[in-house]
DNA sequence: CAGTGGTCTAGACCACCGA
DNA sequence: CGGTGGTCTAGACCACTGC
């Protein structure tokens, strides 16, 4: 017998419950950013569907960034890569003039009870224990960029072992290869403030002096929240552009 | 005869061709926002096309934001209705709680020679005469948000003979009905700084406290610049939400 | 009820890629 | 060259809307 039957809600359209069930094996790990998924004539064959019902669900796929399309070579699982979104919305000019990615100097790491903002974000309960970790991102050894990191447990538990110097500027590709933890989108809350006494001292600059703050939940292909993280940085560095529709 | 012929460079797709020749009719003001276009039966047959090919074009426009499909009715150009979008950023909350619409006072409406960065926008010659109008927002009588519009001669020559107590706080719908001007789209820049002396005194705080300036290029279906704008508002009433995948 | 868009079929042929 | 996605056809039947 050919043809494998799609799971899911049989009231829903074919195309969606195929999406569906697509979206649920990377969710799961069997297919992984890189990954070459099946053609799109072996899709049809498997699910006994028509080519255009096929088409239908990748293009959902393709157009919630999952998925993208070769033509010539296949349909691959997309690489998120943009743990350097905020590098989108700061420039960071070294004395050459070209764009640069700052370092990363870890100020702390450790075991803390989660605040309410945090433990609402992650879905853990308040108070409850969680990783934290306080980042400083430099440019040519000046500071430009705070962060303070949460992480639940146990999901990244083995994140407290690693040693400080496997951990790059980039921390997406450490959550996966340490933890297993793929992050696939991620939602951005950005306003601005005076930077304070606190972050003023960090960033060497006065405490008047405005600064952007981000706060960034990261999320995993099933919706669960694998971060959060608020950045600060200075104003006066930073330029973010929308299109409205 | 049956079957009209599609226009433009015959080795496009057909279904770019007609999405291609609809946004045509929509910047030429043919359709309007609101109106119904042809079912896609009628189009099918109007352009010899198989219904499939159709859909396919108007799901371009749909994506573009240019239709709305509505099922059992038909599809309609859009409403494009985002000259309130600044408040998808700022919140202002009246002494009830509820979010306000600030009201708007015009300080300023005259010709200026236009500066270098707005004839850039605008595609128009620098030094060249331009309307300039300086706009202040207030909720419960307080300065929250001031503003620096600028409209290109002559398709806004109308707009300088308006009598100021018909222009509401929503400007596009003043630009549409006395001017023939729809704004489609627009592109956002956005950053933050101190106030500084000028606009602190005009926002009635500390010159050292943070605004965000959100730079607007506000464009017609058919890409032509029609407004350049720079409002400054206060930080701290200002949150902005992106998706990031 | 007639008319609209939404889902789905079952193909054909083309354009692109890599071996 | 074989295999992939991209374009296009020509329908059928369903679901929703408003008269």
């Amino acid at each position: 017998m050919q043809g494998s039957v799609l799971s899911g809600d049989d009231r829903l359209p074919k195309y969606m419950r195929l999406a569906d069930s697509i979206r649920t094996e990377i969710a799961l790990g069997k297919r992984r950013p890189g990954d070459q998924i099946a053609s799109e004539a072996e899709l049809a064959m498997h699910y006994d569907l028509a080519p255009g019902t096929v088409r239908q669900a990748i293009a959902i796929l393709v157009d919630e960034r999952i998925l993208e399309r070769q033509h010539g070579k296949g349909t691959f699982v997309r690489h998120p890569r943009f743990d350097s979104s905020m590098f989108r919305f700061f420039r960071f000019l070294g004395a050459d003039g070209l764009d640069l990615e700052p370092e990363s100097r870890i100020l702390r790491r450790l075991l803390l009870p989660a605040p309410e903002h945090v433990a609402q974000a992650l879905s853990i309960d308040v108070g409850a224990d969680a990783i934290f970790m306080n980042r400083l991102r430099l440019v040519d050894s000046k500071p430009v960029l705070v962060e303070e990191i949460w992480l639940p447990l146990p999901r990244f538990s083995a994140f407290l072992e690693i040693e400080e110097r496997e951990i790059g500027p980039l921390l997406y590709p450490v959550y996966d290869r340490e933890c297993g933890q793929i992050v696939a989108r991620a939602e951005e809350y950005l306003t601005a403030e005076a930077a304070g006494v606190e972050f003023s001292s960090i960033l060497q600059i006065e405490p008047s002096e405005p600064v952007i703050v981000i706060d960034r939940i990261a999320y995993a292909y099933d919706d669960v929240a694998l971060e959060w993280r608020r950045s600060r940085g200075l104003a006066k560095e930073f330029n973010y552009h929308a299109s409205i529709r």
